[in-house]
DNA sequence: ATGATATCGCAACACAGTTGCATTGATTGT
DNA sequence: ACAATCAATGCAACTGTGTTGCGATATCAT
């Protein structure tokens, strides 16, 4: 882990007037290290060795998501990914989902959302919110 | 439960060429009669006082959903929803999703699919296979 | 350094979904 | 109508993700 991903990390989260404690900084360093979305269970492994409970991994993760460090994407094998927002993600955007090996990537701002918005009609009384949009196909390694 | 849904799903099942159990017929009838997808849970409820097995229930979705007759839908709750499979509902759709109440209606016929595939590019050499769209929001209920 | 308290680690729990296996029952052939 | 076949069921045990309560620990302001 790059020593600058930590100290990134560190003020991310002391600009959101959390303590910058070591699973916070260690588990935000390593997601913004990531470039594709992963899981808890992911995570727990590339940390083994150092000390950490799984519980404190879920707090954390959902602590950075409460404050917009991290977004959670859900997918159809039901598990949580977790990815950094990234100044692209910062609006909606879709995702991208291998159906071979289950990567999971954002693609950049959802230009098609918006259009989908439109297209798609919704019953009567209804009130549109958000859309969540998933590709499903083969990354570049599985094609 | 009206006669004419359990007959329609007895005929649905022998066309697949299946054996028209009690379990089959009675759960597809139940689905025939929703409007709404529904989960696991709240079929086992309206089956309550019926001789049920919920791993019985799990089977039978699942052998529904092989054949075609209904479709599961995933959803940020991590909870499968199933719903049968209309003709209007025979190709792609999207969903919709009522963040208060978590009602979940198909919306026919994705147009607006087909229009996302074109407009979001995915990264070099990744391979389009189907999208999922889902729009969140308020239902009628609950605006 | 010290105290207040946010955060952590652990144990227990909740709940959706799966698997193995013995029993039951729908269908087929007589 | 009856028996044979084997698909489908019921039950018990299990898996995996995620949650909750609480006492112990560590961070940070003073
Ligand atoms: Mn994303
Ligand atoms: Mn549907
Ligand atoms: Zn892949
Ligand atoms: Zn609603």
């Amino acid at each position: 882990m790059p020593n600058t991903y930590v100290s990134a990390a560190e003020a991310m989260i002391r600009k959101e007037g959390g303590r910058a404690t070591d699973s916070r900084v260690r588990i935000l360093a390593l997601l913004l290290a990531e470039d594709q979305a992963i899981t808890h269970r992911e995570i727990e492994t590339r940390m083994s060795g150092q000390q950490l409970d799984r519980v404190t991994l879920y707090r954390v993760l959902q602590w950075l998501a409460d404050r917009g460090l991290i977004h959670k994407i859900s997918s159809d094998d039901h598990v949580w990914r977790f990815h950094v927002n990234h100044a692209a993600y910062a609006h909606q955007h879709a995702h991208f989902k291998c159906t071979n090996c289950a990567k999971v990537v954002c693609l950049e701002d959802l230009a098609s959302g918006r259009q989908s918005e439109r297209l798609l009609t919704l019953p009567a009384g209804y009130r549109f919110q958000a859309i969540e949009l998933t590709i499903k196909g083969l990354c570049a390694k599985c094609v």
